[in-house]
RNA sequence: GGGGUCGUAGUUCAGCUGGUUAGAACGCCGGCCUGUCACGCCGGAGGUCGCGAGUUCGAGUCUCGUCGGCCCCGCCA
């Protein structure tokens, strides 16, 4: 095989190689002509010289090329420490040109800033800039590695339907027509989460699988309307093995971009999570933790205060420094905090002239005393304080801790936290639909001891459900699952899911369970999540190869599109 | 569904309170150059100011609408 550019080095000196690549860069000095020939693996600097010279100037940026030439060193001097083959170069000998390059709408390198509607537009010349290319390296060396780790602990690889039935809860469905049986659709999986239950059933025992999955719902940076998980579901385990299993797989891949994990990561219920950080996956790399206000806003005299920790929250962080804040810094919280639902913050300051507040009047200058005190805030620091429904006083300041630590620069460098938040709430209520729905799957275990509570009381019910968190990124999630299938009606009942309805949706897992299902539980790992936080970027478009932008379309391919008349036809579909 | 922000040479941007011929850098084209690596020097071409209305004597600039990119809320695990 050929070698690659930037493999080239020393030991190759005085070689005779064939190279083929992108030119990169065209250094004409007259009768001796550089070029950089670039491929996957990085540059090799090529030297035009004599009667080749004026072959070399005829190149330009982004020609295929083919070369034939000599391996030498560079003279004294004369190395270039920037480029792993910096110490050769290639003089070259023959020159073929196999396809010529239109100038590129963007000069493909590292540091040119093209806009991103550009480069997706020409995403295969997106993917040829170095740090593009080695997100896909960087990708495809995490894959190959967890594929290894789970090969060695006995985990079986299964591929499952990518055309299956739509299934109610969760995410909106993807659906796909079907042309035999006419209005009835197959769906995308949102995740192959029955089919590895029923793997399980099947006796397969340990399952991975790289699953892609389609979500129909509303883009961010970090999510995509296909993704990729590390899906695995084992049978007779328990939430230990699963941490153990994650745990190790960590440590097998993210040393792979230098970051080592603990062996073991902290744990953290939900409920306590929620109480420190306001957020079910916290970022422990900083303070900033939520204070409990309520208990002194009782009687306290402002009536805001008295008002919302009587019907709902009050909580509080203290910003140590935070005193110096302007009033247009504290007007600009109050504004961040507001598209959470609640009205704003109120701020008590402590500096060296005294105690500061809009609430001074009311609460009088001992009142805003106690409230800083209560708060352990030191001179130059502020409290801000929040008050309202516990989900947007958690909301609101999860966030604004968030916001505080990047404005602050607050978050070490090359810090990296791990933990796992458990004890999620088995139910949510929602509001809109006026019932329970899961907050991880249907098919999630209750905690044994709750289970009286199913009836009675459900959203006290806790879930044996765990995530894994990694610098507040959420990087998976799973659980134990339901293999009682009385539970599992049980479960139904309290999200009002009808005992028809159950048998239509669901009645081929439960019919499964009937013939010996063993006891199982697994985890689904954000492999783009996984890619991007070890790739330091802040987009998951960036890890993943062809990404849809954040209104679901493909730029190069102009997905989705209309499609002929015939097709729909053929599908029984007229469009409005 | 809602909010914010951006859209001007191939690219990244500048363009003041509306006013003559819309600029810069990089890239591109031509010329010179034998040790460059962001090569250098000289010269040149290149514009649907996203699109559509409106206000105005006059719109890149103001107003409304619309399309597209990005960020966030809702939504989504």
């Amino acid at each position: 095989m050929r070698p690659w550019c930037a493999a080239l080095g020393a030991e190759q000196i005085s070689d005779t190689v064939e190279l083929v690549g992108w030119v990169r860069r065209r250094r004409d000095l007259g009768g001796l002509v550089f070029v950089d020939l670039r491929d996957r693996s990085g540059l090799v600097q090529l030297v035009f010289e004599d009667d080749m010279a004026a072959e070399g100037e005829k190149l330009s940026g982004e020609d295929v090329i083919r070369v034939v030439g000599e391996v030498r060193a560079r003279a004294e001097g004369q190395a270039n420490t920037e480029l792993r083959s910096g110490e050769i170069e290639v003089k070259v000998i023959e020159l073929e040109l196999l396809t010529e390059s239109e100038t590129p709408p963007f000069v493909v390198e590292d540091d040119v800033n093209a806009s991103e509607e550009l480069r997706l537009k020409h995403r295969y010349l997106d993917l040829r800039r170095p740090k593009m290319m080695a997100n896909l390296v960087l990708r495809h060396r995490v894959v190959a590695d967890a594929r290894r780790y789970f090969d060695e602990m006995d985990f079986l690889e299964v591929e499952t339907p990518i055309l299956t039935r739509s299934t109610p809860e969760g995410a909106r469905d993807f659906l796909v027509p079907s042309r035999i049986h006419k209005r009835s659709f197959y769906a995308l999986p949102q995740s192959p989460q029955l089919f590895k239950q029923l793997l399980q059933v099947a006796g397969v025992g340990r399952y991975v699988q790289i699953a892609r999955c389609f979500r129909d719902e509303d883009l961010r940076a970090d999510r995509q309307p296909e993704f990729s998980q590390i899906d695995v579901e084992a049978s007779f385990i328990s939430e230990e093995d699963i941490y153990a299993l994650v745990e190790g797989l960590f440590s097998r891949i993210f040393p792979i971009v230098g970051i080592e994990p603990p062996a073991t990561y902290p744990r953290l219920a939900y409920a306590e999570a929620m109480e420190r950080f306001g957020c079910d996956r916290p970022d422990t790399r900083f303070g900033l933790e939520l204070i409990e206000i309520a208990p002194f806003c009782e009687g306290c005299g402002f009536t805001v205060l008295e008002s919302a920790a009587a019907e709902g929250r009050v909580k509080g962080i203290v910003v140590p420094g935070g005193a110096s804040l302007s009033r247009k810094q504290l007007d600009a919280l109050s504004e961040f905090v507001k598209p959470y639902g609640v009205p704003g913050v109120l701020w008590f300051k402590r500096t060296p002239d005294g105690v500061a507040s809009p609430a001074k009047k009311a609460l009088g200058e001992e009142g805003v005393e106690r409230f800083l005190a209560a708060a352990g805030a030191a001179e130059e620091d502020l409290l801000v304080v929040v008050g309202g429904r516990e989900k947007v006083v958690f909301a609101a300041l999860g966030a604004l801790r968030l916001h505080l630590a990047s404005e602050g620069r607050l978050i070490p460098e090359g810090r990296h936290d791990f933990l796992w938040v458990t004890d999620f709430p088995l139910l949510e209520w929602n509001d809109d639909e006026g019932r329970f729905f899961a907050m991880h799957h249907p098919f999630t275990s209750p905690r044994p001891e709750d289970l009286e509570l199913l009836a009675s009381d459900p959203g006290a019910v806790r879930a044996r459900a765990y995530d894994v968190i990694m610098d507040g990124v959420e990087l998976g999630g799973g659980s134990i699952r339901i293999n009682n299938p009385t539970v599992q009606r049980q479960m139904f009942t309290a999200l009002g899911i009808g005992a028809e309805e159950v048998q239509e949706r669901f009645g081929f897992l439960l019919e499964a369970f009937r013939y010996g299902v063993p006891p199982h539980g697994g985890i689904a790992l954000g492999l783009d999540r996984m890619i991007m936080l070890m790739s330091g970027r802040d987009s998951i478009r960036d890890v993943i190869a062809f990404p849809k932008t954040t209104s679901a379309s493909c730029l190069m391919t102009e997905a989705p599109s209309g499609v002929d008349e015939r097709q729909l036809e053929e599908l029984g579909l007229k469009t409005r």
